[in-house]
Order: C-alpha cells, then structure tokens, then sequence
DNA sequence: TCAAAAGTGTTATCCTTACACCCATGT
DNA sequence: ACATGGGTGTAAGGATAACACTTTTGA
C-alpha cells in the first residue's frame, strides 16, 4: 500500500520570476551571451525546507539575490528527457515548476543573470498593436503546411488558437499555442530534442528565442497563469511600484495580458472594483496633464479587494 | 547548475477519480468500513512510465480495474509530514495530484475499492437545495469562535468563503474552504495532524467525513478544479453516458457545481454553445412528457464544440 | 497657442435573469 | 382529468463597448 518503493528520484524546482518595468514584462534568466537562457532552478532538499516554496525563496534568494513576492506553483514536469542535453545521459529530474512576482525595483538588482523581455520567447503573444503580422505571414502558412501527421484535432486547434475566431481573446492559452507550435515542429527545442526528426534543415524555424530544457515550456505556463489570474486575483499590484497612476496599471495589465484596453472601460472598471485609493499626489513627469497617484486598497474594510480586474478586450 | 545533487526522494502518483451516476458525484475510495478512505495511489517510476499520465493510468487499471477518460495534473503536494501517520517516521513522499475521469458505467466495475459521494465529505458544498444550514448553525458560529490566533485577513477569508455575500457563487473555491477549516482546527484531520494542538477534546469537529493523509486536500482540489473547468471546457460530457435529456444535463453540471441552475437559460447557454446534436431518439421513463436525447457533438465542423458552459447560478 | 496626456458624460447594444405559459405523456 | 416533467416566448434590468468631449499641464 506504501508509495515508498517508488525508485529514488530527484526532485528539482524551476521557477518563472516575473517583473514589469514600465511596459515591459520581464522574467529573470540564468546564463548570459549566447547560450541559450535557462530558468533559476535548483535541488529541493526536504530536510532543511519544510515546504517547497520555503526552498523556492530560499534559493532564489541566495542564487541570484532577489526576493520574490507572490509565488504560486504552476505544474510538475516529469517527461522522461526532459532535463537532457545532446548525447547526455539521462538523469530524469522532476521539477515542480514555480511562478513568482518581484516588483520593479528588484529587476535591477538581481545579481548572475538578467531580466529579459519575455516577448522576445513569445512574439506571437504580443497583440498590443493589433494582432502581430508573423501570425499571418508566418505561423499560419507553416502550422498548416505542417508535413507530420497529426491528430485529429489539429486543424480545430489552430483555429481556436492562432485563427480569427472570437476566442482570439485568449491571451490565457499561451502554453496551448506554445505546445503547438513545438508538435508542429516551428520552435527549435523541437528539433533540438527529437534526433529522429525528419525535419528539413532548410529552413531553420527559430520562432522566438529558444530557451535551455523544457524552460520555455514553464514559461509559458507562467505567462498563462500569471494572464487568468490578473482576472480574479488583483496581483497585478505585486507588479506595480507603491504608488501608480492609472494610466500606468492599465498599461501594466496591457503589457502582461499581450492585449490594449479601452480607457474608459479600464477606470470604470478599476473604480466599480474599489480596489484603488487616491494619495493624494500628482504625477507631473508624463508629458501632459499631471496624473493623479493611486494606491492599492490592501486594507480590508468590507470592500472587495480580493477580486481582479474583469477585463474584457478593446 | 545542476540539480542533480539533491536527496532522493520517492514521488507518488495520487489520483481523484470521479464518476457520476444519476445525480450523485462520485470518487473511487480505497479501504472500506471503518478505517478512513483514501485515494488510490501508487509509486511513479520513470523507468517504466515516460510520463506521469502513463504512469498513472496504468496503475490505476492493474490497481482498480477502472479505465480512465479525461485526466489532468492537479498539484504537487510536498509538504514536510503529508504522509506520516501516528508516530511514524517520516518517509516524506511527495506526490503529484491527478484529477481524472470515468464514465458511469465504471463506477459499478471497480475493484478492491467503492466510489462514494464526494458531499459525504464535503457536506458544505452542496448548495442544490439552497444554503446549506450547517454553515450558519456549526460552520460560521466555529470559524468566528476559534481560539487560535490567526492572520489579519482571517475575517475576509471567512466572509468570502462562507458569508453571504455576492461571492458566494465561487462553487470553485471548495480548496480554499477546507482549508480554512483545516486552519481552524474544524476537521479531524487537524486534531490528527498536529499534537501539539491544544483544541478542546470536548466537542469533535467532525465536519464531514475525514481521510487518510491530505487525500481530502486533494479530493477538494479536485472538485474545485472541475468545477472550475466546467465553465470553459466541455467536459462534463466526459463524464455522461452515450445519450442523454437535457435534464440529465442540467442535473449533472449542479451535481457537479452544487448549485441549482434555471432551466430555460442552461437550455438557452447549452444551445447557443452548439455543443448538443439530437439523436432523433426519445427517452420515455421519465415520468412526464417524453423527452429528447442528445449526444455530445465532439465532430468538429467549425462550431465550437471547444468551449464550456459559462453558466451563472439561478 | 498647441501638443500631449489625463480624465469624464452619455448612449447603443447585448447578455443575463426571470417571469409565465404551453406541450406530451402515464395513470 | 390531472399530475408530472419537457419545452418555449418574451420582457426587464444590468453590464459592456464605444462614441466624443473637456481639462490641465509643458514647451
């Protein structure tokens, strides 16, 4: 009845910590130049931490000198190969796979690594100016010229995520996308892990930039993740600087989400949700009218500042 | 880099699987009589299972004899202590939450092992007949007088999860409810937990039927996630027979949600989804009017069979 | 005085909610 | 005939989407 015979194995976690400076979404990466960025990730040893998250804060906090506020676990990856490289031998690590939120001013100084755009991974997911040309010209044309064969399913899913349909509002399904586009053989990890793939060397895909492992796989977990949330949670201000204007949270939403939002509808919303207050300050350094400083209603009280931010697209 | 160094531990595979008969939800329990249930589980052994969900599935049909539908990854679960019982020592197993799926007709064909109904232990969670009384004759008057110290946001949380407000429709938050109960010391899984708990041995907390090691924490991570996913995924067909009425339907989603719904609009939503076909057949025993079947309509075509049904409560 | 960004009032539309009612069968 | 559950039309109310406009600053 035990699950103790289980063969021993060892248990890793990898985490995706997300920042937001100005409108740019950020993740910290492991490994600068021209390798391949990986995600932070290390041991998780049961007998100094009682609880993954505690190792999560404790290493991150010692690896690259950040601490993380918001984390939540996003999905266990135990795929046989998946922390394999080349013609290595296969350790097969499990990784509990992590999203953590730091706020801006940590993105500076993290130490043994960077911050990156993570539309740089994820042009595709990017549709603050419209959506992007490379759906059309690229993704598409290739998705559909795809040579192996695949379920049946398949053209329904291009559809449903990469079409025209009205469910291109899914800015939450960027994983879905991502999975798909590594099945039809369009990332390089694809390539990268299948040695037996009669892929043509012609024409390299190079969607995005590729990452080491499956760490663009847990990064898009993360971005997904991070995306449903905001709807729900207000973490959104585990993003922000203490005080804001509005202009600047409903740019910082546009930038997680990938989407623009109408302003008006964006402050009616911000305001029927009671989950701001005003400073009192101004803002003076935007370029025009000053803007009023806003703050987040942490404090209980009976308002409702547990709900997020229902946004519905432009 | 790697993390390789870190201890072997064993990691076990944990699984809810839900059926649903008539209109009653069900999991597969294992241990009957007195002793307290538990999930099935067994060990994950990468050297035979590629993944998880092999794994999975396979001993889940050597252990059970029950063949799975739909399955997903739920949660890792590696708390310190999770799976010692007693005065045992502590093997710390970390186990990886599966949610998966089965048909009717399988709930009777289990083996070494009953499905039961999952409101058994999760009493208040079933809101088909209205606000269950216990919550505001045992559950509220209990949370309010706990003893312990508890953070700043205890009221919120007990006014969110269990008040009257507005945001009692979160059928989705069945998770977050145990676990403040579990908090409060109001399940007998916290009095079994934790010695040092000086809570009054007067009155037994005993709400709802307890489990073995953090199963229940599972079973509700479970049932919040399906309920969750019954909004934007057509799965509950996943978990009906070949034909049904719409009644059947109707009844299956509150079954599953725990809330009553209004019949013309569940009609309505079920419809303008597109996600029904008739199968011309007529189901007689119902005790009035005849009444239509239909069947899922899986068959791609363009409609959007893809989506769920975003149901609002009555 | 003009550009640039903040901030607001108001309307059209759709979706949700819920009312009330009719239909087909068994007893 | 009537009880039982299946099945539908339609109107009220509220949320959403989008229009166009005014205000306040810096250059």
């Amino acid at each position: 009845m035990s699950a103790a015979s289980s063969p021993p194995l060892s248990i890793g976690l990898t985490v995706a910590i997300v920042a937001l400076v100005g409108e740019t979404p950020l993740f910290l990466a492991r490994g600068q130049g021209l390798a391949a960025p990986a995600l932070p990730y290390g041991p998780f040893d049961p007998l100094h931490h009682r609880t993954f998250e505690i190792g999560l804060r404790a290493f991150v906090a010692e690896q690259v000198g950040v601490t993380l506020g918001y984390a939540e676990q996003l999905y266990t990856f135990g795929d046989r190969g998946r922390h394999s490289r080349q013609g290595d031998a296969d350790p097969h690590v499990v990784s509990v796979g992590y999203l953590a939120l730091t706020r801006p001013e940590e993105a500076q100084a993290s130490v043994g690594g960077g911050f990156r755009p993570w539309y740089d991974f994820f042009p595709w997911e990017d549709w603050r100016s419209g959506r992007p040309a490379m759906i059309d010209s690229v993704i598409l044309p290739r998705l559909l010229a795809a040579p192996k064969p695949h379920g049946a399913r398949y053209i329904e899913r291009v559809q449903r995520l990469f079409g025209d349909g009205p469910d291109l509002a899914h800015d939450e399904a960027a994983l879905e996308r991502y999975e798909l586009l590594y099945e039809a053989g369009l990332v390089e990890e694809a390539a990268r892990d299948q040695r037996d793939n009669a892929m043509g060397d012609a024409q390299r895909p190079a969607l995005g930039r590729s990452m080491q492992f499956d760490h663009r796989r847990i990064l898009a977990t993360a971005i997904g993740r991070l995306r449903a949330k905001l709807k729900y949670r207000p973490v959104i201000f585990d993003l922000m600087p203490e005080a804001f204007t509005l202009t600047a949270l409903q740019r910082a939403v546009e930038a997680i989400s990938g989407r623009q939002l109408h302003k008006q509808n964006f402050r009616r919303l911000v305001f029927g949700a009671n989950i701001v207050e005003e400073t009192g300050r101004l803002e003076t350094s935007t370029g025009g009218r000053p803007a009023a400083l806003y703050r987040f209603r942490s404090q209980s009280g009976e308002a409702r500042a547990t709900s997020g931010l229902r946004v519905g697209w432009h």
